[in-house]
DNA sequence: CTAAAACCATGATAATTATCATGGTAAATC
DNA sequence: GATTTACCATGATAATTATCATGGTTTTAG
């Protein structure tokens, strides 16, 4: 038997739209919608411009946020001033659950898009958290899954040249974001965040750019991105085909 | 108010021997370790030699390990045959709750040194979570600390030299580690091990802590290290001082 | 106790990547 | 719509790090 088998929740799921809301939170509980935004009597929705902070590092957290539409990255400033981007957030995803732990937040969190989320308040998540067994599992499950993405990162960043890294970044935003009609990513990243995601400076990461559209392994039109040769690109990242 | 606070674990509730057994196994939950015990009636201690594994990459997971004594290595091999070192883990940590949640580990466990650990089988750790929030909650807090010890990992190493990364190491090593009477470092190291855990080459390694000698940075005896400029080595590794 | 194996420091060299600089292009602002 | 600002590609150079090789040392295994 696996209990946890029940509450995995998979991406079709989350980015199901309701009929009966414009905003889909998600069926993240057993229950219904509803239900599961019924026990949220202090939740809402918030709206945040592109650009714009969901919280910043060191700040206290004030509660959890769902994000329901658009995407976040999450980033920290070194002491030389550099940001690194940990990871990109979607829809579905839950951010500052960390953050509650540790009194404050392990992160910037910065709209790269207009994003719509649900904030839950700190004490009603905890609260909740307590109540709810199943919903602990649920939680955890997202936190181990953080930690997987965090040690592939680990694994990646310290055994791969930049070649390989961007080689991998790229097919990886291609599944976790999918593509459009035209074969293109479904997230829009300047050079910069790009950059600062696969941990290589602009230059380098422009040259290599360059150098995979020479080699006819993709194709950028209007900064969209699109991956021509995934067989070469996951040779090219020493990862098993996508 | 904050539910978590409650819940909060320190280094030396885990390491406080327990008078009336050999090993002692963390004053985990909020009653007695009696009780603790008495809910995991199918939980066993169990011996690892060094060098032996705990459990595998891709093998699918038995159950927890909480380690009672010695440190455990929790490495990745890549497709290049390069181990890569994600972190260590001590008395008091937990080892394999990701794993359940994927279906296989994520990464190969190793004890460096002779392991004493408690087994709990899987079904009843998650039965265990199910009932006892207050556990969960703790396990949470385990995780978090995970997630944010590895985006810690991330974010040096695509920011820093290797330089910086080996001296940011040697001090995080001795603040988890702690020092011995003569002020070495408590926990024992092969170059290799060391070398994957920073990221690096072995012959980067060596050529750095010959250099960190030279500098009267460190100092290193049978192969045990002492860190003898804290200041100079936080300044190296651009962080706050110790 | 001895032979084999693993570990370690270091030199020489090559490959990789960052930094600095520049001109061109796109985007934001007024 | 003009102007200012941010973004991007690329050259030249310097710094960093890996790789390969070697001899010495320690550890392991029989």
């Amino acid at each position: 038997m696996n209990d946890l088998k029940a509450v995995k929740l998979t991406k079709s799921d989350l980015q199901t739209p309701s009929p009966e809301n414009e905003v889909a939170p998600f069926p993240f509980w057993e229950s219904s919608k509803e239900d599961f935004l019924s026990h949220f009597s202090n939740g809402r929705y918030i709206k945040i411009n592109k650009n714009a902070y969901l919280f910043r590092e060191n700040d206290p957290p004030q509660g959890i946020f769902c994000i329901c539409e658009g995407v976040s990255k999450l980033a920290r400033t070194g002491k030389n001033g550099k940001e690194y981007i940990i990871r990109f957030a979607q829809p579905g995803d839950w951010l500052g659950v960390s953050g509650i732990y540790h009194g404050t937040h392990i992160s910037d969190a910065v709209a790269i898009e207009p994003v719509k989320s649900f904030f839950v308040p700190k004490d009603e998540f905890i609260r909740f958290l307590n109540r709810n067994s199943q919903f602990s599992l649920n939680v955890m499950k997202i936190l181990c899954d953080e930690i997987e993405k965090a040690e592939n990162r680990i694994t990646a960043l310290a055994q791969k040249t930049a070649r390989e890294r961007v080689a991998e970044i790229l097919l990886n935003l291609q599944q976790v974001y999918g593509i459009d009609n035209n074969k293109y990513l479904n997230i829009l990243l300047t050079r910069k965040d790009l950059a600062n995601f696969v941990g290589i400076s602009n230059a380098t990461l422009s040259r290599l750019m360059s150098d995979f559209q020479r080699k006819k392994l993709i194709r950028i039109k209007n900064k969209k991105i699109r991956l021509l040769d995934l067989k070469k690109l996951s040779t090219l990242a020493r990862i098993a085909a996508v």
